[in-house]
DNA sequence: GGCATAATGCAATATTATAACATAACATAA
DNA sequence: TTATGTTATGTTATAATATTGCATTATGCC
């Protein structure tokens, strides 16, 4: 089923490369336009988050950046890197609009439509652990209907979808 | 704005000792029906989370219980209670589905349809604390569609939306 | 350079959750 | 009735996630 590649879920056989400088480079036109900085700490946290192309805890990623200068150090003599380091980076880009929280997971991913305020809904395989954003405007409206129907002024929405991707319906799990 | 009783939010004039024995008492019917065994401690943790009427941290629960059991000791006297009575009783509850989990909040909250596989819509007040449990068919269907364009497979839904509850939305925070 | 602000480093700790194993309660049949 | 299996709870330890508070460094601006 990695044949479909225009299915919501990413296969195996998209451009990984590419998809990951294109959302730094869309990144780095946001942050310039409403004058933020898009810092290294902040653009490498960005790339990290694209990279792993599903969903990705915080202490995960704090690995990931240490592995990082590690390779880089000359020595390979590096301070640790502590968790309000990676927790400020992710604010930073969620206030941007640059990745989502998977609040169902503690987790986070690149967001499709950078720096725009949309709620996206989530579809989150708990097969193989990738997840889809997705748009759906009737969606969006049911919500916002129910929210007026009650008075409730929205400021934040997550619609998180569990269960399992169409290349993980058929596979049956070895016992 | 507390003059509002057929609101989706509870008010602080609503019977909360009735509504509190009215879900024990249906939780009850539930697990009878059902064989499985709504044991003193699982009514407890129920009661507990049903007492907030507002999302509750297991924590909060677990030192709820262990100050209802040190009012039931005759002497005050009593081993803690660790987080796993707690977990567990909540997991219970979970399947059961006579609670919700509230993923935004990693938080517990009555159930107002208990027993029934549903999904829910909650409204969470930033302001107060407080959360309402809606359903909207529009909604559902809006997932339903979605998630079959996809070929996903629905385990399970949470669609959580933060904001400020009619009450609180007038309310001017004090600096 | 000197200053203000923003960003990062760093240490400690808070909060939420689970693993692993021991014991107790309950149900049922020999 | 106790033997036995099962379910539930107790207990200890620890894992995983997140924040607070303060020190230091980098950046932008005059």
């Amino acid at each position: 089923m990695s044949e479909t590649p225009d299915g919501v879920f990413v296969g195996s056989d998209h451009d990984h490369g590419n998809c990951v400088s294109t959302a730094l480079d869309s990144a780095a036109a946001v942050c310039q336009r409403r004058g933020v900085r898009l810092t290294p700490l902040r653009r490498q946290v960005l790339e990290l988050v694209w990279q792993s192309h599903q969903p990705i805890g915080a202490y995960a990623v704090l690995d990931a950046l240490q592995a990082n200068r590690r390779d880089d150090a000359p020595d390979g003599r590096t301070s640790a890197v502590a968790p309000p380091t990676v927790y400020r980076a992710l604010e930073f880009l969620l206030g941007q609009r640059l990745i989502h929280r998977i609040e169902s997971l503690n987790a986070y991913i690149g967001c499709v439509h950078p720096g725009a305020r949309h709620a996206a809904l989530f579809l989150i395989c708990n097969g193989c652990g990738s997840a889809a954003e997705l748009e759906s405007a009737t969606l969006l409206t049911a919500i916002d209907n129910a929210a007026a129907d009650a008075g409730f002024a929205i400021e934040r929405v997550a619609v998180e979808v569990a269960g399992q991707c169409p290349d993980c319906q058929g596979a049956v799990d070895v016992a």
